[in-house]
Formats: C-alpha cells, sequence, structure tokens
DNA sequence: GGTTCATTCAACCTCACGGTTGACGATTCA
DNA sequence: TGAATCGTCAACCGTGAGGTTGAATGAACC
C-alpha cells in the first residue's frame, strides 16, 4: 500500500488531506490510546465498515497509520511521527509562536481549574476519570 | 464568499484541506513577505488566472487568506491567526513523544467536551482589515 | 468440511477538486 | 469615449473523495 511517499511535498500533501476529515481526525485521536482494530475504529461511526477501512487507507497510504496482521484481525497503530513534517510545516509560519502558546497556555489553565482533569507529572494516575474509555 | 465557518470541527476540514495542496502552500508562503494582488501571486505558476482565483477562493472560505479591494486590483493577506486551530491540533501530536500522548489524550478530551476553551478567531473585530466581499 | 468472523475488493453513485477556455464587469488611463 | 488591465464567473473535462451494497478473501472455530 506504499506506506510512505518519498516527494516531501506529496508527502505533505497527503498528510493535511488525511487530517481535512472530520472521521479521520477521530480515528487518529482515538489511537492516541493504543493500537485498535479496524472494526473496534469503525465501531462509534454511523457508517460502513468498508467506508472506515477506505479512511484507513487514506491515512495509511499518508504515513499517518500503520497496519500489523494479527490473525484474521488488523490492528492500526499511529505514526506520530508522521505528522511531524506537516507539524513543522505550521510551525514554520509562526502560527504557534505567540498566540498559539497563549491558546495552549489558556487550555492547561482550564485543564487545572477542573478537577483531576490533567493530572500534574507527579499526580497519581488512579486519579484520572475514565473520560476516554469507550 | 462567507470568510469564516462557524462550527469548529468545519473550520479544521476547511484549513486542512486548504493546506493539502502545493500551490496553496506556496501561496501562504509567499504571502508571508507581505500583502500581494491576485496577479501577483498566479505569476510564478504555470497556470492560468484564472485557477489561481480558485485556490485563492478556497483559501479565502478556509479563512486563511482575506482580500481587500483597492481599485481594480485585489489585495490578499495571510490571517496567520486561521491557521491556529490546526496548528494546535498538530502540534499537540507532532511535538509530544509516546510518553506524553496519555496527558494530551485527556486534553483533546477536555478541550472536546469544553467547545468554547479554544476561542473562534472572529472575535477580535479590530484585526480584521476591511474584507471586500465581491 | 462448513460456517462464522474480520476485512477488503469491485462496482456504482454523487459531488467537489483542479485545471482549461472564453466571456464578462469593473476600473484605470490615453 | 474607447481601450487596456485585473479578476471573477460559467461551462466544461477528467479524476478522485466519500459513501453505499454485495461479493470475495482469509483465518478461526465446530
Amino acid at each position: 500500500m506504499t506506506p510512505l511517499a518519498p516527494d516531501p511535498e506529496a508527502q505533505l500533501d497527503a498528510v493535511f488531506a488525511a487530517l481535512a476529515d472530520p472521521t479521520r481526525r477521530a480515528i487518529v485521536s482515538r489511537l492516541l490510546s493504543g493500537d485498535r482494530t479496524v472494526s473496534d475504529l469503525a465501531a462509534p461511526f454511523d457508517m460502513s465498515l468498508a467506508a472506515v477501512s477506505k479512511h484507513l487507507g487514506i491515512l495509511t497510504r499518508a504515513g499517518v497509520v500503520s497496519q500489523r496482521r494479527d490473525g484474521r484481525t488488523k490492528w492500526c497503530r499511529l505514526e506520530v511521527h508522521s505528522l511531524r513534517p506537516a507539524a513543522v510545516w505550521m510551525e514554520a509560519f509562526g502560527s504557534f509562536d505567540a498566540a498559539d502558546l497563549d491558546t495552549l497556555e489558556q487550555l492547561f489553565a482550564l485543564a487545572e481549574s477542573l478537577p483531576s482533569a490533567i493530572p500534574p507529572d507527579d499526580a497519581d494516575p488512579d486519579e484520572i476519570p475514565d473520560q476516554i474509555s469507550d
């Protein structure tokens, strides 16, 4: 499935295009919590399994997701490093410098203001409520 | 031409899709050095002016570029702040290593649960120059 | 072997992209 | 006034996205 396109321009094309869809962004977000199977990833969406399989194909061709076969199931893994060039591209435009640190700061401040939403580094992990536990 | 889509999810769609094209990324890059006219932006490309005009339409609809008319020429300006939500999304995934993914996951879940965590960019009217919509 | 489960393939639909060309409106200037 | 310039619009073409359905593949289970 040609996991990586050699041309860096085309690579950016593929990654940005892969992220330009809410279903695929949701898939990427869910893969943050760990590897998942195709049908597991497809479960929350109101569309056919074939449609999700296509989305995963686009993510895989863009190098954002890798797939490994285990028996009759296929496990999908987020390849975070593949997002790096696109992130660097956006950084290059200063879009993340002043104003956006502000936004992140807001986000983190917000996080701290809520009880045990995001624990500090030395916090006990058991405190985390199961927000993402489908 | 509806410069900004209100739905943040659709906003991400539009910005990522706008950046998923090398011509449009080159346009955005050139706009870093300052405002430019449409034909000035079109000059380096081996395509018709109408094609570049379409690209600018896509960038404008995504809010990445604003246009103001001055006589018979139209000046295009890069709206860096419009890249912010996409940059936050990307940068978060791209720069945190695996150890931080848990925290990141919590952060995103939190951000989604609070719609006003990332304020929409139409909040500051001072920043927006006279956007003349044909 | 036959069946069920997990996933993809193939064909089809609709719609939008990315490009072209030609006509058009608006503006500037001789 | 008339002509040149700037930019968009409209129509068209080919391609691919995003979805459907149904059949096909491949592994696991009885």
